[in-house]
DNA sequence: GTCTATATGTTGATAGAC
DNA sequence: GTCTATCAACATATAGAC
């Protein structure tokens, strides 16, 4: 099976063929993209992409996990446990700003979200654990702040991460319709919501 | 064409078709589902429910329209000129509490969003007018606040209206992944964080 | 590991009878 | 206005050759 394949080739095969589609889908767009014609921008047949896959879906989820990888790979820099909040939230903004440059995966990002309505589809494990990844790192940050007197206090930190994940996902969708959206002024300005205000 | 349709007959047959479906998409979900299997529940052939619309897609946005003028309906008593933040602010919790309780419309609602990111898709139109509208009501309202000092003065009122909007939008995502989640209860911090902190 | 070929299923749309 | 019947198009998944 393409998962369990232990051999270094295949594994290195597979991230190859991930970053090429990801590649792909940035580039093109993500309009009901079929397995063919994704294999064939990739150099292979469709039987020969879907070998390294157990189906179209889990080649898709695989694609966003890539993109999240490689997102988190290029901000790294900044994850260390000594980055204060400012640090991290431009970090963090950073990644939405390149993101919004990309409206290919936004749109993969946002069909896989609906398709995780469904228990069975393999896109629902991959926002369970993306989503609570997320928020525990950001509870964390969010508490941290709140125990400096960054950021209100009168606010649950988990709520608060909460909000920040709907607030970036909700901007995408509307980054869909209006392309020049500025995401990222967006999502700054629930962060300015949240510092605390301790001036008269 | 059935848009066109102008004899009372068609627009109510029309209509009674797409209270219908939403009931049915309310109660059954939505997975991909088929014209053929809306029309048999709707009691219809899929060719005799395909008569009143222009194609599958024109079909889905119309739903969710619907979807859109039954909530508006059910709360028309809080949009009058004289209601006060608090109650716009409960009267919106009120139709997020309802939508929580169906996600079957909250999966449909994003999977077209995805699809708006084709410009030539019917939900295109849908999206963008609907995010202008609400919009434009909500950072009437927060600008209304604003003059009043029960909120914060210290932010764009379009840009506070697309902040909610994001937040509803995003927290129906969560929703999809965690059925139990309180969206309200996120939306409400929102609110909670733009009120103006007029204590020491 | 990759290909060709194909099995198998589905879908949305249309033509035409009633 | 609604149905039956049919269509072409296309998908994914698999079998088997190389």
């Amino acid at each position: 099976m393409a998962r369990r394949g232990s051999y270094a080739k295949g594994v290195a095969k597979r991230e190859e063929i991930l970053r090429a589609a990801l590649a792909v889908v940035a580039r093109e767009g993500y309009h009901g993209a079929s397995v063919k014609e994704l294999a064939e921008e990739v150099g292979l047949s469709q039987a020969g992409l879907l070998h390294y896959f157990d189906s179209k879906d889990e080649l898709f989820v695989e694609i966003l996990r890539t993109r999240d990888e490689v997102d988190m790979a290029g901000h790294s820099g900044t994850v260390d446990d000594t980055a204060t909040l400012d640090e991290l939230r431009d970090g963090y903004l950073d990644i939405v700003r390149h993101n919004a440059r990309v409206p290919g995966l936004v749109e993969l990002f946002t069909r896989l979200a609906a398709d995780a309505a469904n228990p069975e589809h393999p896109s629902r494990a991959f926002f369970a654990e993306r989503g609570a990844g997320l928020r525990e790192r950001w509870a964390g940050t969010i508490a941290d702040a709140q125990a400096k007197g960054a950021i209100r206090d009168d606010i649950d930190p988990m709520l608060a991460a909460r909000l920040l994940q709907a607030a970036s996902d909700g901007a995408q969708m509307q980054l869909l319709v209006e392309p020049e959206l500025d995401m990222a002024a967006l999502i700054e300005t629930l962060f300015a919501l949240m510092r605390s205000s301790d001036r008269p």
